[in-house]
DNA sequence: TCGGTTGAAGTTTTT
DNA sequence: CTTCAACCGA
């Protein structure tokens, strides 16, 4: 090997690469990478670069944000390592065996040591609903859904119970710092919880906040924790900015006195905080370590253009508290970018949809381009138009495959399998029969709870007579299922045969829907078992839409539609930014506190970044309002983002379009007067 | 007890 | 637009 495997990183790049490795300091790295600079690659290239000295990669504990971060982050290293390790790389093809969420790395080694920590190792996983639906059959038992005064939804409670999970938090603070306004219900909740966790234990099921919360206990557990430590030489975080306070406790307890800890990410990109992301995290690594931790910053974007950066670096260079230095590049040329002016969100997707087959003709594909929105159905009135011009498009964030209810029906019967204890599970599916409903279905479930045998429980149980058939049938299908005489995937066949017509029964359109399961059965197929589809499925689910059903074929070329949040660490030639006004970013529903503001600026920033070549801020000066109260207005006005104040339009080429008539009687664009509207779209919930 | 309907109320972003 | 509770007819 003649050729040096790091010569094509610059300085910095190299310096967190060989730290500890190659060059002195053995202790923990925090590599604060700005956007576009070549996070992933330096990370990738670090992994290899221990590889290459000697470490043994089946004991690197790789952990990143999303799956989508882990699988691209361990492919890269394994092109790095095959690129500079000759024939030694071979033997290197899937050798990282532990590279995923910090959700997914917890459930996999809390299964693994569930006889030591009192576990059911068949336990499964609920996701976000499934949770919210076993937090209402709590709060229904605990009859706190017949309140004089109504409340909180079962979806709100489970917020409020994952925000003092994963900040380490009481509730009471929780309550007056994040849900001021569930305050009144302290007691009730506080009554809530523990039943919830009571009933999460009794059905032998976990949700998200448990996999890192079991985790963290075991980690504190001496014996358990010290033999979980002791399999990771190198443990490397990606996003660190976005991990919570539970996450932070795990990964002291991995590595206590952080040598062999490298955590990577920028504070300026932090847009999770209402996830219980802490931002201290970051910033106080260093000094969480005696000595304290190496940082390295890279600030050379290789992404955007000077325009665009000089245009994001405006935006971020207003937030009141920053530690990331401004980013820089050598890619001068360039056009500023677009502060568009539209009359109204049709006009915004006309707009776009111009621009993106513009571009398209000068031989940019779709996929190089991307349209990005605060809030997921902002880009409905955009999804009407590229689906009437048969445009196609993907879209990350916001409704996924998996909760589509017959998928979720589907899914629901191999979790009650798996898992007869699993009471969300059991009541879904068991309502799917005619003429069974909540009450059947909870005895026949009181029924199996303290079973031995949950088969015998469910045969014993005598169905109302209306049921017959179907209950015959169902004993039937869970019999298969249970002794595992199918095989996998195979029985998922048989399962969707079952379902067939119910699912004709009750939905309409059984048709598409169906076509939905047969592609399940496909994505099942590569899975290994039946434990482990579900569990991967749960935290990993396929985060995209598309106007066809099923996702297109990968050689096929599409738009990406995306959430801000679902388009962190990508990158596009060309990017929309969707109703850049105040109302949406921020979001009127997040300027209750400065943090909140200042995380809302960040998310600008975020999606701003994105964009190499060409970035387009639109703003529609009228929104329409769907649902009105009495003597509402039909439309409301917007005026720019707060975050591109009068002194950074200088950094923006402002456009009006369609361009402007050259009538004198054209109404003027700009409104009046300038109108609260923050306080108009509050008054809509009065 | 089920299942469909009615009317009122309501905090975006995701592992 | 969605979710949730209450109501009513089988």
């Amino acid at each position: 090997m003649s050729a040096d495997p790091l010569a094509r990183l610059n300085e910095d790049q190299r310096r967190a690469v060989e730290h500890g490795v190659t060059t002195e300091g053995r202790g923990p790295l925090l590599i604060i990478a700005g956007a576009g600079s070549g996070k992933t690659n330096t990370l990738a290239h670090r992994v290899a670069h221990l590889i290459r000295n000697g470490a043994d990669p089946g004991r690197i504990l790789l952990l990143t944000f999303s799956r989508r971060a882990a699988g691209e982050m361990a492919r890269r290293v394994e092109r790095i390592a095959a690129a500079t390790l000759g024939d030694k790389a071979e033997a290197l093809a899937g050798a990282i065996l532990w590279s995923g969420t910090f959700h997914a790395i917890g459930a996999r080694l809390l299964r693994e040591y569930a006889a030591w920590l009192g576990l059911d190792p068949a336990f499964t996983i609920h996701d976000r609903e499934d949770s919210a639906d076993l937090m209402n059959l709590v709060r229904h038992e605990l009859g706190l859904s017949r309140k004089e005064s109504r409340f909180p939804q079962k979806s709100t409670c489970l917020s409020i119970y994952s925000r003092a999970v994963n900040a380490e938090m009481a509730l009471d603070q929780a309550l007056i710092e994040v849900f001021p306004w569930c305050a009144m219900w302290k007691e009730d909740l506080r009554g809530l919880f523990s039943a919830y966790v009571e009933a999460k234990q009794r059905q032998g099921v976990l949700d998200y906040d448990d996999l890192l919360l079991y985790f963290a206990h075991a980690m504190a557990e001496p014996q358990v924790g010290a033999a979980i430590a002791a399999r990771f030489d190198h443990v490397l975080v990606d996003e660190y900015q976005d991990t919570n306070r539970l996450q932070a406790s795990i990964l002291h307890a991995l590595k206590p006195s952080g040598e062999g800890l490298t955590v990577v990410g920028d504070d300026a990109q932090s847009i999770y905080s209402f996830r219980a992301a802490e931002i201290r995290n970051i910033l106080d690594f260093p000094a969480r370590f005696a000595p304290p931790a190496s940082v390295v910053t890279l600030a050379r974007n290789y992404r955007s253009t000077a325009p665009i950066l000089a245009a994001a670096n405006g935006v971020i260079g207003l937030a009141s508290e920053r530690f990331t230095k401004d980013l820089w590049t050598e890619k001068t040329a360039g056009e500023a970018p677009a502060l568009v002016t539209v009359r109204d969100e049709t006009d915004q997707a006309r707009y776009v949809v111009e621009r993106i087959l513009e571009k398209r003709e000068e031989g940019v594909a779709l996929k190089a381009q991307a349209v990005l929105f605060r809030a997921s159905h902002h880009s409905g009135p955009l999804e009407v138009e590229l689906t009437r011009r048969n445009i196609p498009f993907v879209k990350f964030g916001g409704l996924k495959f998996l909760d589509a209810a017959h998928v979720k029906d589907l899914l629901g019967v191999l979790r009650f399998a798996e898992n007869p204890r699993d009471r969300v599970a059991g009541f879904r599916v068991i309502q799917l029969m005619q003429g069974v409903g909540p009450t059947t279905a909870g005895k026949a479930l009181d029924g199996l709870a303290g079973a031995v045998d949950p088969l015998a429980a469910l045969l014993d149980f005598a169905p109302p007579a209306r049921a017959g058939e179907d209950w015959r049938d169902f004993i039937g299908l869970m019999t298969a299922l249970r002794s595992r005489q199918l095989g996998w995937p195979a029985e998922l066949a048989t399962v969707r045969s079952w379902y067939e017509p119910h699912l004709e029964r009750r939905h309409e359109d059984a048709a598409i829907r169906l076509l939905d399961l047969v592609q399940l059965e496909q994505i099942a197929a590569g899975y290994p078992s039946r434990e482990r589809f579900l569990t991967e499925l749960t935290l990993d689910p396929p985060d995209a839409t598309s106007d066809q059903s099923g996702v297109p074929l990968l050689d096929e070329d599409y738009l990406i539609l995306s959430t801000i949040h679902s388009a962190k660490g990508q990158e596009w030639s060309q990017v929309f930014v969707l109703n850049a006004v105040d109302g949406c970013i921020p979001s009127d529903l997040g300027t209750g506190s400065s943090a909140e503001i200042e995380e809302e600026r960040r998310l600008l920033y975020v999606a701003m970044t994105r964009a190499k070549t060409d970035l387009h801020l639109v703003m529609p000066q009228r929104f329409f309002v769907h649902q009105q109260g009495r003597g509402g207005d039909r439309h409301i006005y917007a005026s720019r983002t707060r975050f591109i104040p009068p002194a950074l339009l200088r950094h923006f080429r402002q456009v009006m379009w369609p361009m402007a008539r050259a009538t004198a009687t054209e109404a003027p664009l700009q409104p009046p007067a300038p109108i609260d509207i923050a306080a108009r779209m509050r008054g809509m919930w009065r």
